[in-house]
DNA sequence: TATGAATGTAAGTGCTTGCTTACATATCTG
DNA sequence: CAGATATGTAAGCAAGCACTTACATTCATA
């Protein structure tokens, strides 16, 4: 669950950095541009000089962070193991991209309505391709005979969804105090629940 | 899928129903108290003798919206039904709440951050009140012999979990297009993946 | 009919915010 | 060293914002 990894060694790359801490911690409307600035340690004006306008600073920081290939790689990898194994493997990676990119996700997530359509776009082609990808392991292995018939991207979408809004509810939602057990052990009991509600028999 | 009725009579009801819309829309910063008065048709000056300020109008919107049970009632009603059938009412009903207040739902959502002791406990009573209920419907199954062993609050979390994973897609996400199918079908197959995932044997 | 409560109109105040301008300083490079 | 490039300091502008004040109007009811 490390954090993910910046070079932090351009004012320009302090800055965009900065950007998505405060965005996503305050909103957009809720980041004034000299707060960024003091907190990223240079002058309000270089913002500017870097980005033109608030507006184009938060694309770029919306473009660099935009990020597709969260399961893509990890198919081939899963192909042979056991089905039970593969959705394990395929859980926990889905709950660690989540959690290093928390705090992109949680820009897009509660302001997405409220920016341009590019931004809509982006977002939109993330969730498709992990439905996409996910859907069609599960095609394979129903072709394979260990799943019985469903609709494989409804069964994605069953999938993930309890995965994220596990990982919506941790992060942003409950008081650690509150919560029930480590993400592990839950993950083991969505993933049976889920393996012997789609398997055949 | 009805919306939730409220009563528009009086100046006070109408800004506050307008208030909603605005700050769901448009987020507490993104909202100016002009625009509420012109979509309530009112003037701006009377927001204030009703309300004080723009402050303390948001926080009448949460607390007038506090959430009712959702669930409660619901249990003995569904208690005697076949499995299945009393997982795919719990799921409608559970879904037809959230959309009945997607609104709130959405300001909590993305201004939790404004007020966290506030929403906090708001979401918490409305939560809590709905893993619960469903958690011990669970344990009454198991003891009947219908459920298997299980740690039946995060069966409670898989299986909300994957709805309002859902509801937050179509609601929020998803261009109505876009979609697969509507909502029986798709509560359906969740259903049908849960039941036989959760059934003893 | 007279009074008071609710609402409207209009003007304005003080603050914050994104952004600009002008000028100074440091650092690197040819 | 000379010039270019990146950054800092400081002041300030124009717009938009929440909120206020003063006064007029409507309307129910005592």
């Amino acid at each position: 669950m490390s954090s993910q990894q910046e070079d932090l060694t351009t004012t320009r790359e302090i800055i965009l950095e900065t950007a998505l801490k405060l965005f996503s911690k305050k909103g957009y409307l809720g980041t004034t541009t000299r707060e960024i600035a003091k907190k990223a340690g240079t002058a309000e004006v270089t913002i500017f000089r870097h980005f033109t306008s608030k507006e184009k600073l938060f694309e770029e920081v919306i473009n660099k962070h935009s990020f597709l290939p969260a399961l893509q790689g990890l198919l081939p990898e899963v192909a042979e193991m056991p089905y039970t194994e593969a959705l394990t493997v395929i859980a926990k990676r889905f709950l660690d991209t989540l959690t290093i990119r928390k705090d992109i996700i949680k820009i897009m997530h509660s302001e997405i309505q409220r920016y341009p359509e590019k931004i809509h776009k982006i977002y939109h082609a993330f969730i498709d391709e992990i439905f996409k990808t996910l859907a069609s392991y599960f095609t394979t292995m129903q072709k394979k005979g260990i799943l019985r018939e469903l609709h494989s991207e409804v069964a994605a979408r069953a999938f993930l969804g309890m995965i994220f809004s596990y990982f919506d509810a941790e992060e942003f939602l409950i008081r650690k105090k509150y919560r029930i057990d480590n993400s592990d052990t839950i993950i083991k009991e969505f993933v049976d629940i889920f393996a012997s509600g789609t398997i055949k028999q």
